[in-house]
DNA sequence: GCTCCAGATCGACAGCCATCGATCTAAGAG
DNA sequence: CTCTTAGATCGATGGCTGTCGATCTGGAGC
């Protein structure tokens, strides 16, 4: 862990130089981070977070006419959150007769997981 | 975790009455949920989750002038991703001088990663 | 004092997003 | 076939958000 790296700018940048080295940053990381930033996007709302816990805790399969009474949401409105989760890899649904059963695919959210915690707290990639 | 529920509904719903039971959730969780929420919403932008992870992977303070030429974007919205960070608690800020520094606050990622891992992880995928 | 630099804030603007009512699709019951 | 129900989609709308240039703040150096 711990890049050499101590409060690098020791003093005011002379003329027209830029204060600080570039620090080019390999983009390898940049396909990741867009993948991680997806998943934590589409947990950023407090109705999906939510909707990923219940199916969670539900363990199987939750049928779409259970999750929307939850909320004081339209019903429209639960199925756009629900699409949002579906794109975002998170949840899978799967469709029974008039019913539609949703579900958590622990992949996605292992993988945001993983990312948070880079083996042992903290350590260089 | 595994609440006994198999697929509830067996059967259209009889006349006007809903189809399922409200399935009444506790909002103990909401207040959670909004935490969980918030914090991940800072991280719903590619750009801020690249951020977190310059800032770990230094694991000591860095300054912003060396987060700024990281990104192909003016010094005003790189300062306001860092706010956005800020705000959630993501990431903690120190002045001296002419510079600031930023670091990681360990905390509010690991509430997330211990939100998203609840024990055992997840069997099915 | 004055000047320059690092960084935050402001104001504006475009694009996105959560929400809704209305509508569409498909399937079960009669 | 007809009616009803579950759920997805559509279209509109108001609010939020990422981005920028311009400006403000305050410390460093002269």
């Amino acid at each position: 862990m711990a890049v050499d790296l101590e409060l690098t700018p020791k003093q005011k940048a002379p003329a027209g130089a830029p204060c600080c080295a570039p620090v080019v940053y390999p983009d390898v990381e940049r396909a990741q981070a867009e993948r991680m930033a997806a998943i934590a996007k589409a947990l950023g709302d407090p109705v999906r977070l939510q909707l990923v816990d219940v199916l969670r805790k539900h363990a199987g399969k939750v049928c779409v006419c259970e999750l929307v009474p939850l909320f004081d949401l339209s019903q429209p409105t639960v199925s756009h959150h629900l699409k949002v989760l579906r794109q975002a890899g998170i949840v899978g649904s799967e469709r029974q007769g008039l019913w539609a059963y949703y579900y958590v695919n622990g992949q996605a959210l292992h993988e945001l997981s993983a990312w948070l915690t880079p083996r042992g707290a903290e350590e260089r990639a």
